[in-house]
DNA sequence: GTCTATGTTTGCGG
DNA sequence: TCCGCAAACATAGA
């Protein structure tokens, strides 16, 4: 669920939240498998005590870098949040790992379909070194992009959705790009032209710094969908021009907008600006 | 009630 | 290398 934009809300509400430096007093894991690493019954033990130096984001993983050494890495996958709550709130369901700070209040990790994964690691990169760059970063140039697809027969979405080869986009935002950059997802990487891909570059980083202005996408009408620490939604789900707007005019062409499901993914394209 | 889709990643077999 | 599929799960929506 939660992509690049949606991952560095959290974290800049984490941020503001001034949780660095608090003690952590406590810790519990209600569900086993969110430790991705080690035993889970270790985890407290390895955690209470210490105090966080600082909080970052690299793809859509979400790092807490201990005072004194070693890392906590959170991977939220498809469902996960995070919750800020006062130590004194009950437990709501499906907050699975629960950190308790000496100044009571508690983070917890809210997951219902429990794919979400903390590790806890001395070297981050054991975790995050087969990222590819930060499409926001200083080494994702057009240069750089254009390099990858010159060398690549898979088709651009399965290609852009690659963590390994661009660090951070998911789905919503690829159909975003693509559309933006008026490219079909079923091209060749291959195959685009030097302005397609420097359009797409322009793209996949103007759809993210969208996402992050308006603080994440929030899908849905449920409690299911993406808030932040505080619960507070994203506003992007109000500016999205293809991703779940099937049937809906392209706001370019006014051709209806068409869903398709290109590498098992959910697909939305308007088949007059991205043609193949 | 039943069925399907879901914002992610990993690992398998071909 | 690449692709398709299944699995890890629960819930919203049709």
């Amino acid at each position: 669920m939660p992509e690049l934009p949606e991952v560095q809300t959290i974290v800049n509400d984490l941020t503001k939240a001034r949780l660095i430096n608090v003690p952590i007093t406590g810790a519990h894991v209600f569900w086993q498998r969110s430790i991705a690493t080690g035993s889970p019954r270790s985890f407290p033990g390895q955690v209470i005590g210490r105090n966080f130096g600082s909080i970052w984001r690299r793809g859509k993983y979400i790092g807490f870098d201990f005072n004194g050494g070693g890392h906590l890495l959170l991977h939220l996958r498809m469902s996960g949040r995070l919750h800020l709550v006062s130590a004194g709130m009950r437990r709501a369901k499906h907050e699975h790992v629960v950190l308790s700070f000496q100044d009571d209040r508690e983070l917890r990790l809210y997951d219902p379909r429990k794919f979400g994964r903390l590790y806890l690691v001395k070297d981050a990169d054991l975790i995050l070194g087969r990222l590819g760059p930060e499409p926001l970063g200083r080494t994702f140039t057009a240069v750089y992009l254009k390099k990858i697809l010159s060398s690549r027969k898979r088709l651009i979405k399965p290609l852009l959705l690659d963590q390994n080869v661009i660090a951070g986009l998911g789905n919503i935002y690829v159909d975003e790009a693509l559309w933006d950059a008026g490219i079909h997802p079923c091209r060749i990487a291959s195959s685009l032209s030097s302005d397609q891909v420097h359009g797409l570059y322009r793209a996949i980083r103007k759809v993210l710094k969208q996402g992050i202005a308006n603080a994440g996408t929030s899908l849905g009408t449920g409690k299911g969908n993406f808030h932040s620490i505080t619960r507070q939604m994203g506003s992007n789900q109000n500016h999205l021009h293809v991703y779940r707007q099937t049937g809906l005019p392209c706001p370019r062409c006014k051709t209806p907008i068409e869903r398709l499901v290109v590498g098992q993914r959910g697909t939305h394209i308007c088949i007059n600006c991205q043609s193949l």
